[in-house]
DNA sequence: ATGAAAGTTGAACCGTGTTTCAACTTGCGA
DNA sequence: TCGCAAGTTGAAACACGGTTCAACTTTCAT
């Protein structure tokens, strides 16, 4: 079972949906073809176990870290980057979770979903604090989350999985323009 | 020819590569199977044929609103605005090009890497020029356009492609952030 | 009007890969 | 040790859809 789910992961991640068959998945995990629907019905819904499986994984490595920081701003910066990093030592995880928009579409939404309503509460919380300006209303703040994660899906796209540099100095400049703007 | 290209652009758009079948296409056209051979060579060459069609139509159609504006952030803003109510009117390319990242990679980094470096282009621009903030280096305005792009790209999911927000309002807030930054 | 070239047709072929299932093996309590 | 339950096996059934191609139709220059 859990040979199965990790033997799963490494090939969806490296052929994608279509073009890993559950021979290879099984053969790569040392067991039977037979064998892997004991453990689950059908190749699709292996696939959904893997994304739930995925999306809380990046959660959990990423949530704790957002605790820390001396803003809010700084929180999201040192998040970004261990995101980065992540996105880097778990290239097959992000391909999984960006091709459930086509495999899984209800858990893709959900991923990103429950993910942008944490960003804007982090925000809603820190604008009523004062740590970001308080005249950004609700809906300019669930723009930012939004706009925010992409940001991040994007930027974890190019510089971890397609050319690994370093997530320090990414998620340091990046987060300066969130802080600061473009305009001086 | 035309008319298979726009039967595979709605079904390719409405249920994904694997789930689409030529003959759904070929019907869709009013075309015997056949047909679809002498003008394709496989499923796959349709599809590139399509994600470069489609990755020019929103250049082309984004691409001349950015010559429009007061400045650097007001362009993008329209250039923004523009993009969201392409999203909302084209769906179907919205879905195939986001998937071209399984189906056709090459295809897809084109893209976003062509579109990311324009985005840069115009911002060394916009700073050597003193319209955005001179400190800014070269590598923070890379940071910087893949960040963007992977905001408007979400933003485009989230309130075009998902449900149909005001273009000019998302734009507006997004962009107001881009411009002033989160503090204060 | 004629015939060759270009375009169209769809039944049949073919390969691939998911799913089933009856036989077999292993683990474990009595 | 015995026997039952649980787990494992992989050959074969099965479905599906991409691709081929020889026959047919249309177009058009002479």
């Amino acid at each position: 079972m859990r040979k199965i789910l990790d033997a799963a992961r490494e090939e969806f991640g490296a052929r994608g949906f279509s073009d890993t068959s559950i021979v290879g998945i099984t053969q790569r995990a040392g067991v039977a073809l037979g064998t892997f629907y004991t453990y689950f019905e059908s190749k699709e819904s292996l696939f959904q176990a893997l994304v739930r499986d995925m999306s809380a994984q990046v959660r959990d490595t990423v949530g704790p870290i957002l605790a820390q920081g001396n803003d809010r701003l700084d929180s999201e910066r040192l998040g970004l980057s261990a995101f980065l990093r992540f996105a880097r030592d778990h290239r097959d995880i992000y391909r999984i979770i960006d091709e459930s928009e086509f495999v899984d579409p209800v858990a893709y939404r959900e991923h990103y979903e429950t993910t942008a309503m944490r960003i804007a509460a982090r925000f809603r919380r820190a604008r009523d604090n004062g740590e970001v300006d308080a005249s950004l209303s609700d809906h300019d703040l669930d723009v930012l989350a939004w706009g925010m994660m992409g940001a991040n899906v994007f930027l974890g796209l190019r510089f971890s999985v397609w050319d690994d540099q370093d997530s320090d100095k990414v998620a340091e400049a990046m987060t300066r323009i969130w802080r600061r703007g473009l305009t001086r």
